[in-house]
DNA sequence: TTGACAGGCAAGTGACGAATTGCATATCAT
DNA sequence: ATGATATGCAATTCGTCACTTGCCTGTCAA
């Protein structure tokens, strides 16, 4: 379990994540099209791949493998320790 | 206004935001003391000063001076962006 | 005024990571 | 089987960033 931190650090990551929430269980290729068309991200097949790597050693994002097609899947639950960690306190002091 | 994701990138920022949580408006000395205690970081007082520019341009720390002394307050609300982008869309469909 | 204290500025170094390039593997259709 | 499709592995380059070092500026007390 990688750092989450890290992998919402660069731009890159973050639009794969945009892209992921628009339409759920993509192929890498499906990943690639959509950056390139609605992100305006011209990157490489293998840099997209290795940014989905840290997504999912991060717990971002969830595979599954069927035939030669991977389907990639959106998790944001790792997200909330961060909500955990700094906005929770914060809101119960506004609550009071 | 400075990229809030790459603001938390790094374990020694969040350790700063950690220790400004525990106790708010303190001076970067108290901080930079308070990170080789209780955090076991053992940095310059320079590289600590970086880093609190980053999170104040990031939005998430604040400053305020009085002498020769300046006072560094926490503000989480720059990291609310990231429960609207991804968490906020997962709970409603939760919801339902 | 002199020294101590709190902080700022700037250049330099070292390392990590983002991205590319090239080749390899596995699966499906014809 | 053969070509096309979908993905994986590995090495390399390039830029950026974290951190240090050195020196400077401003503030307060004796």
């Amino acid at each position: 379990m990688a750092d989450v931190f890290e992998a919402i650090a660069t731009p890159a990551r973050r639009a794969i994540l945009d892209v992921l929430r628009e339409r759920d269980g993509q192929t890498l290729f499906e990943i690639c099209s959509r950056l390139t068309m609605t992100k305006n991200l011209t990157l490489t097949r293998q840099a997209i791949s290795q940014h989905l790597d840290v997504l999912e050693s991060a717990g971002l994002v969830s595979t599954k493998r069927e035939g030669r097609c991977k389907y990639h899947f959106l998790d944001t639950t790792p997200l909330e320790s961060i909500v955990e960690r700094w906005l929770s306190p914060n809101r119960k002091r506004k609550e009071r």
